[in-house]
DNA sequence: AGCACGCCGACT
DNA sequence: GTCGGCGTGCTC
């Protein structure tokens, strides 16, 4: 018998073993982790077939080291999806696999917890002796909490509430849980729900909720089209309610941004069910129980990021993915795969339906509402009495700005001061100023390792490159001409909040970057006194635009939208709508009627125009016809050939003769566009250029990438660079 | 990806 | 005379 695995190293095939010694052969199935000898090391393996000894030749086989799980931690539809994820994606098939785990099973961690006290009340059933905890603070809380509930639980109650402790160590001291949860035991949910009030859900959250709760017995994808505040999530609860009663699992996926806690507290207030969650600010210890948790069917719900995608599910009843529009949910290194498509295919297979939601769903997500393979249902109202803000494009030609206000804003960021009303302003750029100027000879500074201008940042006095870790202190003289006349030139939001101190002297302002949130807790710190009214004026960068609630604000401006419109990415003006739309939706969330200026040297963009006068229903359309015409993606399929090397040579080199690969091959019809330099030519210190594979058909693309991906390989200019595919970029860049 | 082997420049 | 640079090749 042999054991063909797959070993995260970037070669695309599987690697045979014989057996350890004293493995009972009859366990051995696919899903199972190997410990395998590899050259002079050792890796961490996944079984993926078993096959007889007569189908190769034993004698030049090693022997695998142990198996390390006694049941596989993959099922065969796990293993279907992520055979489909390596095609799809033609990633190397060890990689894929190994990220199905999480890091700590990655390395070959037991699955067993390894604490002492927990074999000991398993063993004996009773509960422990306090004095075995002096060293686990947390147990021992928890077990006196369960010892105090004695005339409600009996001892082996507590012992086994006491078991389950790592992963809902919250939802057990949660006294609703012991109350609601006589017979722990997960498979019986039913008795976990909480008959919590739910909110009544107005006509067209009925209408969503009754369109998929009445089919969840079948694979459908619904694209849940929810303006913000209308109500996405109570749908979201109403619907889990109901697969938690057919005691089935759901996966709940989010971008990766700080949402998640709002959420969680969200659910854990409606569902006293264990609730896992999955993202990359647990740590690896977290992450492994929340992940067994799920594969092992004893949590019904895991809320996470990307990375949560492929944690197995042996109860699957749905999956949810929010803000389905959001960049994150692209891996942007390595396996570049898609959560949103890769969610999707899993659905499929698992015969379950899918939400996406977004209030500014992506345009292939639209394109495949109207190819009818997506189901559309929207909510078009924000919830209560809450109005939509009134958008309006501000012409800023020919104004005299200061520091980027023009006086028509600075007169209604006073008047809605006046009024006692909260007013945010966005610009998509920390530091003080983009550039820095000599104002005598022309000189500008710029990284030394990046085709970027060097930002100026006044408050740490230092020039800063925001694509490398470059810094150095802010010159006092030119570099080239010794002039003392630098000047910093442009805009970024430390240079607005100074302007703001000055114009607004009486008023508080606050900023939110990455620089002002870099402290822990300093955003918190921010968005407590935002919302407590100590707070008139919030400036930040794209950190605002999402999830945070700011009652109070009735002004949102945008201090600069023509940049957004000059990229040469055709992905450029969906990004930049769906940005408008959300960091418009910070406004008037209560009963106040919130407005959006966008301050424009373009004022007649037909862009930004439908947008504003037809909404982004419209601006989608209209989008999706620009790019049908163009034969762009939805239209047509991308795969993007990357490559860096810190000789210019070598990385166009290595591409260009992939190109001649391709066309010397056979014309399947497949564009072949560039190698052409990136965007940013050079970025800390390597040179980057890129080679774009393009056809009509998915099909035909596919083909062509299944015979050239070994082609590449024997390349020998490719080993001199480091090169990657990305297949369905979403950024040229 | 690692990790070896192997053949050429600056050092005790 | 060695130490070590990274080009090339292999991993069941």
């Amino acid at each position: 018998m042999i054991l063909s695995v797959a070993i995260p190293i970037p070669l695309n095939h599987l690697f045979d073993y014989l057996p350890p010694d004293n493995c009972n052969l009859q366990q051995l199935k696919a899903g199972l982790r190997v410990k395998v000898p590899f050259g002079k090391q050792t890796k961490i393996a996944v079984l993926i077939k078993i096959k007889t000894g007569d189908e190769c030749d034993i004698s030049k086989l090693k022997q695998a080291e142990a198996i390390l799980d006694a049941e596989p931690l993959l099922s065969s539809k796990d293993i279907q999806l992520l055979n489909w994820a390596k095609y799809y994606y033609h990633h190397p098939i060890g990689d894929v696999f190994i990220s199905a785990f999480p890091t700590a099973l990655r390395k070959g961690k037991s699955t067993e917890p390894k604490s002492s006290t927990y074999f000991q009340l398993t063993a004996t059933g009773k509960a422990a002796d306090d004095s075995l905890l002096h060293n686990a603070p947390k147990q021992l809380a928890l077990l006196k909490f369960l010892k105090s509930q004695k005339n409600t639980l009996s001892n082996v109650e507590i012992a086994t509430h006491f078991k389950l402790w790592r992963a809902p160590l919250k939802a057990l001291i949660n006294k609703d849980y012991v109350r609601t949860c006589n017979a722990p035991g997960i498979s019986d949910q039913n008795s976990l729900i909480t008959q919590q009030t739910s909110l009544t859900a107005n006509a067209q959250q009925l209408t969503a909720i009754q369109s998929i709760t009445s089919q969840l017995d079948q694979f459908a994808v619904y694209l849940l089209e929810g303006v913000t505040g209308s109500g996405k999530t109570e749908v979201y609860l109403q619907i889990i309610e109901k697969v938690l009663a057919r005691n089935q699992q759901v996966l709940v996926l989010l971008p990766e941004i700080t949402l998640t806690p709002q959420l969680e507290a969200r659910f854990k207030q409606r569902f006293a069910v264990p609730i896992e969650t999955y993202h990359s600010q647990h740590s690896e210890s977290q992450r492994q129980s929340a992940w067994l948790a799920m594969q092992k069917g004893n949590s019904p719900i895991m809320l996470g990021t990307r990375s949560a995608l492929f944690t197995p599910m042996p109860k699957a009843g749905l999956i949810i993915l929010d803000e389905e529009h959001d960049a994150s949910f692209k891996q942007q290194e390595g396996f570049r795969f898609s959560a949103r498509d890769v969610a999707i295919v899993r659905a499929k297979m698992l015969n379950i339906p899918i939400i996406l939601g977004s209030a500014t769903p992506s345009l292939e997500s639209l394109y495949n509402v109207d190819k009818k393979r997506y189901q559309l249902l929207r909510l078009p109202h924000r919830a209560g009495n809450a109005t939509p803000p009134r958008l309006a494009l501000l012409d800023i030609r020919n104004q005299s700005l200061q520091e980027g206000l023009s006086p028509q804003l600075i007169r209604d960021i006073q008047r809605t001061l006046a009024k006692k009303e909260q007013v945010l302003l966005f610009l998509n750029r920390r530091g003080f100023a983009p550039t820095l100027i000599c104002h005598s000879c022309g000189w500008v500074a710029q990284c030394s390792r990046c085709d970027a201008n060097l930002v100026v940042h006044y408050q740490q006095q230092k020039l800063r490159c925001h694509h490398c870790a470059c810094e150095q202190a802010l010159p006092r003289q030119c570099i080239a001409c010794k002039s003392e006349e630098l000047k910093p030139l442009g805009l970024g939001t430390e240079r607005v909040e100074s302007a703001l101190h000055y114009l607004f002297p009486e008023h508080k302002s606050v900023r939110l970057d990455r620089d002002s949130t870099q402290r822990k807790g300093a955003l918190d710190q921010h968005l407590a006194a935002i919302n407590q009214g100590q707070v008139d004026i919030i400036l930040g960068t794209q950190m605002l635009a999402k999830g945070h609630h700011f009652p109070n604000v009735t002004l949102v401006v945008l201090l600069d939208v023509d940049s957004g419109l000059f990229s040469i990415d055709f992905h450029a003006p969906e990004r930049l709508a769906q940005l408008i739309i959300q960091v418009a939706g910070r406004a008037g969330r209560a009963e106040k009627k919130g407005r959006v200026i966008m301050q424009t040297r373009q004022p007649e963009h037909p862009l930004l125009n439908t947008l504003i006068l037809h909404g982004y229903q419209a601006f989608a359309k209209a989008a999706l016809a620009e790019r049908k015409s163009a034969e762009l993606p939805p239209y047509s399929y991308q795969a993007l050939l990357r490559s860096t090397s810190h000789e210019k040579d070598s990385a166009f080199e290595f591409l260009l003769a992939v190109a001649e690969l391709i066309n010397s091959h056979t014309s399947n019809g497949t564009l072949v566009l560039g190698p052409v330099a990136a965007p940013m030519a050079k970025r800390a210190g390597q040179f980057r250029y890129q080679l774009l594979l393009q056809h009509k058909k998915r099909k035909q693309l596919h083909l062509l990438l299944n015979w050239l991906m070994p082609e590449i390989l024997k390349l020998k200019q490719a080993r001199k660079i480091r090169w990657s595919l990305d297949i369905d970029p979403i950024d040229l860049y």
